[in-house]
DNA sequence: TCTTTATCTTGTTTACTAAACAAATTTCGA
DNA sequence: TCGAAATTTGTTTAGTAAACAAGATAAAGA
């Protein structure tokens, strides 16, 4: 009769409920009154009760967060500080926890066996250096995946992006209306899909007015290089002729940009007007504060989140993009009407 | 002692159960049993049992499709068809009624009161000719929507959308790597949100080879005119320098440019290479057979469906487009490389 | 001694209920 | 003949008993 432990039968009858009204309770589940949820509670303190094994799913549901390596100082910092923030804020809403997975680029076949142990599905927070390959590993394994800001041309998967093309096209859009023609744009590298989504669509407002970026004042970007966009906006500079309007495919290759300009004499915005995208944090504190296109980073993580718990769920049956709306932000950094 | 009707108690002591087990098998709640719903059923039918009162919710709740007039011949027809079956499909599983709701172009002030009596939300398939203010006027009394195809520039609406953009850079990147480099676009009214991403994706992908439609070659459609592209072709084709490729913006526009082609005696895709946008069932059966991108139109339905549901149920907090991928549907009307 | 099988715990799920509640509807006294 | 009180009817909340699943333990057989 010396019972090892108290056990949910113990409480129960110390309680004067049912075993399942004990477990209701321990689970939070609905059609528990709070005074009976009170009063198991005391008794669970009493008696000292210890769920016997640690069972099965008592531990969370967990989802994978794969990031790639050089992301990781950027966590408190750019882009996808924010993402990060969304996609934990929406995990803890849901009653899951995220187990963070860094992807590094230099080692070669990286062990997602690891990994999908004891993960549900996991997000891709895809910088273009995991490649396609790691992700397709990932669905033959049947793990519900999610990417954010990518996808993989020629594959239909699930993801969250911003509306990098509007971007691109809002942007540019704003600098043509402002009257200028003579306009260089600084790319990004074409392995970030998003990247050169916004390429496409400063393309397209250009060509709205039959206009085309001239192949010089189109640089390609450096790989690896600290700062983004100096080397470019130094070819550009370096050329006899210079335009009155520079767009930047990121903010952060804005910062650069804006260093070669200023350290070759020139004024911003009167001799060179500069926007770009993205609105990260310190875009407004730069000098002159910079006119650049919000991209909802907090809401592309909590999107994300959802998105895969919807997967998880059953719910979302066919892939499709969840994209969320841009919004130009006018500050100081491409002047006004010339 | 003489009681008017049955209810729900008779039920419940002639077939041995409780009232609340009568309740879930007739408002078919999960957490009964097959047999006991099964004698529940045949005791209904027995004592002839009817709900008293039409109680409130007992009708199904419903949702508004509203689309434009010119529109509902389409509904067996090109593209509305497929999306509507989509919605009515899903609306099913979801245990909704569609209610239909037709939008007169000519009639001014469209009566919403009307409409939103007894809808929970709306779909809004718009057209173009559907004005934002209609839209702004639905949101104003706090109904959720959501819009087909279209987005209103300016404002952050949920909507779905075939993947516009993409399907246009898809057509042209794939005459583009047949080796045309002349050629022109039938471009659609600019009202049409959806079209007019179209043809963004079409310049985007020439300006990726630095090339412009000429302007002669992207001719204005004419509005209201049955056959869509048949006049915008002739008009090229007046021109002294033929292109050797075309992109219609819709399969509608190619079947119209298609007839002013043959009529000119010149052979698809010999003398000009056709490609266009939709893959609506007609286009496998042209002759030639059309290449075009297909957009996935009954998805579209179910996943507007879907979208408001969880608008209505106060899941989705944060408007965003939700875009279903393109697919390049490679047929006969744009031969093989030149 | 080692493995296989049976039994027992312990937690979880299913199928169902009593009683409280809310909204119409009827009754009834002034 | 009008309005408050009582009643009917459907719905929701807060539970329960019993079946079930799966690991732990004990017992039996090779």
């Amino acid at each position: 009769m010396s019972k090892s432990k108290t056990n949910m039968r113990d409480i129960a009858s110390a309680a004067g409920v049912s075993v399942t009204a004990v477990w209701m309770v321990i689970h939070e589940k609905p059609g528990i009154s709070p005074s009976t949820a009170e009063k198991v509670w005391s008794v669970i303190n009493n008696l000292d009760y210890k769920p016997r094994k640690s069972n099965s799913n008592s531990q969370m549901d967990a989802v994978g967060l794969l990031i790639e390596q050089s992301s990781i100082p950027a966590i408190s910092d750019v882009f996808y500080g924010d993402v990060i923030r969304g996609v934990q804020s929406e995990a803890e809403r849901l009653g899951m926890r995220v187990v963070l997975s860094v992807f590094d680029r230099n080692k070669r076949g990286f062990d997602l066996n690891g990994l999908i142990q004891d993960v549900r599905g996991v997000v891709v927070a895809n910088d273009g250096d995991l490649p396609a390959q790691t992700v397709l590993q990932l669905t033959a394994l049947d793990m519900p995946i999610v990417l954010i800001e990518s996808y993989i041309a020629g594959h239909v998967f699930p993801c969250v992006l911003g509306d990098n093309f509007m971007a691109g096209y809002q942007i540019t859009r704003h600098i043509l209306n402002l009257g200028h023609r003579d306009i260089a744009v600084l790319k990004g590298p074409s392995k970030y899909s998003s990247l050169v989504d916004r390429l496409r669509g400063c393309m397209a407002a250009m060509a709205e007015e039959h206009l085309l970026f001239p192949p010089e004042w189109m640089p390609e970007p450096m790989s690896g290089h600290p700062l983004k966009g100096y080397v470019q906006m130094q070819e550009i500079l370096a050329l006899d002729r210079h335009p009155t309007a520079v767009i930047a495919i990121s903010d952060k290759t804005a910062i650069g940009a804006m260093g070669a300009i200023r350290e070759a004499g020139l004024r911003i915005p009167d001799d060179i007007a500069i926007g770009s995208i993205d609105n990260t944090r310190e875009s407004q504190f730069m000098r002159p504060p910079l006119t650049t296109v919000h991209i909802p980073k907090y809401e592309l993580g909590v999107l994300a989140m959802q998105k895969l718990n919807r997967i998880i769920m059953g719910e979302d049956t066919t892939a499709f993009k969840s994209v969320v709306y841009s919004e130009l932000i006018v500050r100081e950094s491409c002047g006004s009407a010339r």
